[in-house]
RNA sequence: CGCGGGGUGGAGCAGUCCGGUAGCUCGCAAGGCUCAUAACCUUGAGGUCCCGGGUUCAAAUCCCGGCCCCGCAA
């Protein structure tokens, strides 16, 4: 089977480079243009436009997917399957009904749970137990097509997005493989959505990052994971940046304001929140490295007292 | 040329504006105290102050060039 392949970030070069040694052949490659990224603004080429490259397979990076000329390449490929992974674009119908087998595509959660662009940040967010991925039919409606198969797995205590979405590319990568194998042999009939169960996850914005401390601690450290890799949480010591890589709820005695330093020692620096406090584990001031926070606070003096707070 | 911060014993930082003895919290070593300890006390070792050039009686500090790292931005 004739497949193209759209995708752009590192899980969706997993599955393209999983798909790349399986039987059908890869003719050819969509992905997001290249972007200035990094200090600098250098245009860097995603993760699926460098491994594409690498394969010798054409490669084609439409700012705009309504593009003609851009249909017309499409077209003339001829996928009698196209398969997408976190592409980052929706798709009008004119690509949804352009191969015989429509579009296959990767979802990161179990549909029709966290419908949407950040499904793993909101999974890690909302504290689930279980994650997973879906495949499954595009269809206009966002992340609501019918579904092919389905694979639940489980969070560690400390996931972050970073981490969960790791280990969910591979796992996805051989759903995709199984997927195609039954459409060739019949073997798998897509099942509808049950709607009354539908959630959506919205992409995360940088303000999202931003900590509320009257929040629980627990939701806070929540917060915390989700946020890994990007936009990452973050709070104000002393009018600068602090992001926190790391931490811990611990239940204390104390009072104040949420915020308040309430500990700060060689070892700790806790804060309190609405509900318990957060020790604070992995953290980086603006500028600074990151560091473990027994390292922070050899250089930095904290004080018992001091709030973290908006900027 | 997108904007900004930084590179100082093994770690994290101060000192740089206003040139003149290299400092702090740790770590490490030795000794002491202790039933004992990651605790405490004393002493000690360890530094091309990123690299190159310039100014100066004198440069971590001022000027020029280079390398590396980080925050914003995506």
């Amino acid at each position: 089977m004739r497949i193209v392949f759209m995708g752009t970030p590192e899980a969706a070069a997993v599955s393209l480079e999983h798909l790349l040694k399986g039987p059908d052949p890869v003719v050819g490659v969509i992905t997001r243009p290249d972007r200035p990224f990094g200090r600098g603004q250098k245009s860097v080429p995603s993760p699926v436009a460098k491994l594409a490259q690498s394969h010798k397979i054409p490669l084609a990076a439409p700012q705009k997917v309504r593009d003609p000329g851009f249909l017309t390449t499409l077209k003339n490929w001829k996928p009698e399957l196209i398969v997408v992974v976190a592409y980052g674009r929706i798709l009008p119908a004119s690509i949804l009904e352009l191969s015989p087998q429509g579009c296959l595509n990767v979802h990161y959660s179990l549909l029709p749970r966290y419908r949407g662009a950040a499904p793993v940040a909101w999974t890690i967010l909302n504290g689930e137990e279980k994650g997973g991925v879906t495949t499954m039919r595009l269809v206009e409606k966002m992340d609501a097509g019918p579904i092919f198969l389905q694979e639940e797995v489980s969070l560690a205590p400390d996931e972050t997005t970073a981490s969960f979405q790791s280990k969910l590319a591979p796992i996805g990568a051989r759903l995709l493989l199984r997927t195609i194998e039954k459409l060739k042999d019949g073997s798998v009939q897509p099942e509808a959505q049950d709607e009354r169960e539908a959630s959506y996850a919205p992409m995360l914005k940088k303000e999202d990052g931003q900590i509320d401390w009257t929040l629980a601690a627990q939701a806070i450290e929540r917060q915390v994971r989700a946020f890994q890799p990007w936009p990452s949480a973050y709070s104000y010591l002393r009018g600068k940046l602090l992001k926190i890589y790391r931490a811990t709820v611990v239940s204390t005695e104390e009072h104040g304001l949420p915020g308040e330093v309430i500990r700060a020692d060689q070892e700790n620096l806790w804060i309190l929140t609405g509900q318990g406090a957060l020790s604070l584990e992995e953290i980086q001031l603006e500028n600074r490295k990151k560091l473990p926070v027994a390292e922070f606070l050899k250089g930095t003096r904290v004080e018992k007292g001091e709030r973290l707070s908006p900027g």
